[in-house]
DNA sequence: AAATATTTGTTTCCCCGTCAACAAAATATA
DNA sequence: TATATTTTGTTGACGGGGAAACAAATATTT
């Protein structure tokens, strides 16, 4: 196995194992709410005139199902839907005051979770730390011309 | 955003990508089998003695799940069972030879992959490489303690 | 050795996300 | 302007995976 190999395998492990961990902190500090209903918040939060199609690109799931998931948001009072005068056709969603408290709960946990890893990350010099931004940058630029290239569509 | 939390994010974000656009190939070329079904067969290859206990821990799903993915993998004739003569309880699955022919059309695969991205590779330095090597690994130990720590179990 | 606890695998119920077909609105084309 | 195409969001059928209860085998404790 070479390093390319190695590198890609054991960082999705490192993810697997994260996603896997940060879960159940999840799972106890946002009760009621299930993991992708709060991932759809965040985005929600961050992405301006979000709707159903960019969330969708966002979050890497089909339209179908952030309908749906943004409907249970809706009913459950965490999001409202606005409209803008000139379209009658694209539905954006923006955060209640209710569903922006889930938002903040879910970046303080965000900072936890950080504060928890913070030691790994004092390890790595500003050089080091750079040069993995980069890296990354440049990897998910590859990758986006290469879907441009398959010419792949959401659903 | 601080650099840390960047980092995680970019990365978050650059492997839904990879994975999102990697499925696609998969399909193509592994039609008729699904991306778990593939990704259980390429662990039972690898991992020696597999059985549903060890497969759940490395592909982070229930025990349950794996139970019936293998029943499926069984049925379809790419994995079979075998159990060792001094223990009643475990079940070990191996692959058939139809279940290695798919596993080696998915290391071809990743090959592709591999050579598909090499040129982001190619521009980093073994300096850098081995930095990122070390990082993972520390930050997966670290998350090791992590999950040590709170006392979780799988299912 | 007997009783208890743990491990292993299975099954049922349920929820979530995909797929595909669809309607409505907006855009492009004739 | 009228027609065709594309975009946007929704719905229902379906399948995959999780949670929890369970039986059987093994390990541990008494």
């Amino acid at each position: 196995m070479n390093k390319q190999e190695q590198l890609i395998m054991n960082f999705r492990d490192l993810f697997d194992k994260m996603i896997w961990l940060n879960k159940y902190k999840m799972e106890d500090s946002l009760k009621g709410y299930k993991p992708s209903e709060v991932h759809c918040i965040e985005s929600i939060g961050k992405i301006v005139d979000a709707n159903v199609t960019k969330l969708a690109k966002s979050l890497y799931m089909t339209r179908g199902a952030i309908s749906k998931l943004s409907k249970k948001l809706i009913e459950k009072g965490l999001i409202e839907t606005y409209q803008k005068p000139d379209n009658k056709k694209e539905i954006y969603f923006r955060l209640t005051d209710q569903g922006k408290v889930i938002y903040n709960i879910h970046e303080e946990l965000h900072k936890e979770f950080q504060e928890r890893d913070r030691v790994v990350f004092e390890q790595i010099n500003e050089e080091q730390f750079d040069s993995m931004l980069r890296f990354v940058e440049k990897y998910s630029k590859h990758l986006d011309a290469e879907i441009k290239k398959q010419g792949i569509a959401i659903n």
